[in-house]
DNA sequence: GTGAATGTTAACAG
DNA sequence: CCTGTTAACATTCA
């Protein structure tokens, strides 16, 4: 389900739950649950879609996939894949994948690609990009280790915003016109997180899922491009192709 | 009932 | 070895 923004939000809202001990770790996942147990969770990050429940030492990685959920103190009907008890409450997910990281974060995540974080680099995700000219524009905004968090939503939001061709080859894209795309990936991200606050999300969508371009009212093609080949609406008239 | 969905990875084929 | 394809994960919604 959740793209970056809908990570960061989940974090706000288990943030309460650092410098508390887990009085009980369970669930389905196939991790040694018990190594939780009494341990105190020293921080808790995110980076791209993934939530991460560090201790000392090691951390917890929660993915969500694609039909991942969570609750807060509730449960769903069926099993969670993990369940994390704490003095002042619970945190369950659904479906989700469940990793343990060992040692230093820093070792394991580059946070310059992290585009919800503090440390996000336009600069290095435009050095990046220029390495690979043969990459498409679709695949690019999908790569989690250039965009990390950017998922299909935002892809199409962002060409779409950028005037963009989805199957553009990075290599003939302009340097300002890569600058451009680059920099609204990181401003789309945040307008997701403040419309997904107000509940606006799809009410603010301008290419995913729209029938007509908003611009031009031509029909919006839709087609799995890329490598991905996850779905892509776009405009064939106002979205130069590279 | 069917198919698709804000995603990723392991296993397999060539 | 490298590249591409498929299945799997297990749920919700239209």
């Amino acid at each position: 389900m959740p793209e970056g923004p809908s990570l960061y939000i989940l974090r706000e809202k288990v943030l309460h739950f650092k410098d508390k001990k887990v009085i009980e770790a369970k669930g389905y996942a196939p991790i040694d649950m018990a190594r939780m147990d009494g341990q105190p969770i020293v921080d808790i990050r995110s980076w791209g879609k993934q939530l991460l429940f560090c201790f000392k030492g090691f951390a917890v990685r929660v993915h969500m996939m694609l039909f991942g959920s969570y609750r807060i103190d509730d449960h769903a009907k069926v099993n969670p894949s993990l369940s994390l008890r704490f003095e002042n409450g619970e945190v369950n997910f659904y479906v989700s994948s469940i990793k343990y990281i060992e040692g230093d974060l820093n070792d394991t995540y580059d946070w310059r690609a992290d585009i919800m974080a503090d440390e996000w680099s336009a600069r290095h995700a435009f050095s990046v990009l220029r390495e690979k000219p043969t990459m498409l524009a679709c695949d690019a905004l999908m790569d989690q280790k250039i965009f990390s968090g950017s998922g299909n939503i935002i892809k199409n939001e962002v060409l779409y915003r950028s005037r963009i061709h989805p199957e553009s080859r990075i290599s003939k894209i302009p340097d300002t016109k890569l600058r451009g795309m680059i920099r609204e990936t990181h401003k789309y991200a945040f307008d997701f997180l403040r419309w997904k606050e107000a509940g606006t999300l799809s009410k603010n969508w301008k290419a995913y899922e729209q029938k007509t371009c908003k611009r031009c009212d031509l029909p919006m093609k839709v087609k799995d491009t890329g490598k991905s080949r996850r779905r892509t609406y776009f405009c064939t008239n106002c979205q130069i192709k590279y």
